[in-house]
DNA sequence: CGAAAATACGAGCAATTACTCGTATTTTTA
DNA sequence: TAAAAATACGAGTAATTGCTCGTATTTTCG
């Protein structure tokens, strides 16, 4: 077995991709506008511009739709800001690195609505729980990869910790980050900048104590 | 006109009061366990031992039991916390008024999981969002007081800035509040001071530059 | 007491919605 | 080119759900 967890089925045609990536582009516009349970799938398809039919012989239910976005944007925050959020940036100063860290990351969240959507929605089945756990574990681990490097004495334990509760942090500043006009921005990532930077600050400092 | 906004009808009996009381308990738990879409007012009434027909003599539809909840969050919210969110705890040093003002918060939140799961909730009807203003005001307008107690020099616009960060910085980790265990709980607890206070210090130093 | 009002019930309606299925069209492939 | 497979359609269905309404019981009050 190399590669094939799928079907005896033929083939996909570029068709039928793009088809996907059309209903997903429209689950992202629904979900972000309604949630996941006021999204109904007759209008993520119309959306689309396809029938439900055609959703469902591409997506096995609702769910799956929503598990295949999640995936879409782990992916591709992992393309667009994996080197960004690369280990070296834990050798730069704190205020530096929040800035190479949290500036891409702010723009993928405000450029990907439907992402915050799914991600904020705490009303999830087990199965959603399970595909938005990568997402999570995306920024969680290259974090507490980071402040291994940054902080070495520090134990396993509360090092995760730290980690955890700056990955929290952010995501709750993020309504207000989402909320935020083009004008207002700037304050807002400041703010959210300082209030990171002093919260890691002294975590780092009690870990070289 | 002294107190009427009321219709003319005769009289609400004590019993009335009572399933009030018990439908809005009902309601706590089922919007706690489902949020608002998933929960289903059929559900609710059984929950309170009540008949669908029951439920809709008390409330006009499934948005106001929500609104009717929120309210009773907020004036619990007040009994129980005004005075330990009173002005005075602004003349103590950061630390302290941050136990005094976020123990009993925090409390209170691990009481009512329901208020948790109504406020968190981003897909909200424009009712909703009114009924729930007044429970984000209660938070906002406080500490922006003891924000202006604490630091005369600075901004008004400045300032409302800091309490707004501050209360979402709470709010975001509030979600870690809530799932923590009761052995977590403490570490948990310390380290949202310890972010808040991190927050809150440097906001206040700037303050006196 | 007795009438009116308040409370209570629960079967059921109208609307919504996740999903299916028979059928038609386009693409692949042998 | 012809059969098979993939894609597409959309009316329809079974289930869910917010809410109503006719009716029955309890409480209030003159």
């Amino acid at each position: 077995m190399t590669e094939d967890t799928e079907k005896p089925s033929r083939k996909r045609q570029a068709r039928g991709e793009k088809r996907i990536a059309e209903l997903l582009d429209a689950a992202e516009r629904v979900f972000a506008a309604k949630g996941f349970k006021g999204a109904t799938t007759n209008a993520i398809a119309a959306e689309a511009g396809a029938s439900p039919g055609t959703l469902y012989q591409f997506f096995k239910n609702k769910e799956a739709i929503a598990e295949a976005l999640t995936a879409r944007y782990v992916e591709r925050l992992r393309a667009a800001h994996g080197e960004a959020f690369d280990l070296s940036v834990a050798d730069l100063p704190l205020n530096v690195m929040l800035d190479r860290i949290l500036d891409p990351l702010i723009a993928f969240d405000r450029a990907n609505p439907g992402f915050y959507a799914l991600l904020a929605d705490p009303h999830t089945s087990p199965d959603l729980v399970g595909a938005k756990r990568p997402a999570q574990a995306v920024m969680f681990d290259r974090l507490d990869a980071i402040l291994e490097r940054k902080a070495h004495g520090q134990p396993p334990e509360q090092r995760r910790r730290t980690a955890e509760v700056a990955v929290h942090l952010f995501r709750g500043l993020l309504p207000l980050i989402m909320a935020a006009s083009e004008e207002d921005l700037p304050a807002v990532i400041t703010e959210v900048k300082r209030a990171l930077g002093a919260y890691l600050d002294g975590a780092l400092a009690d870990a070289d104590r």
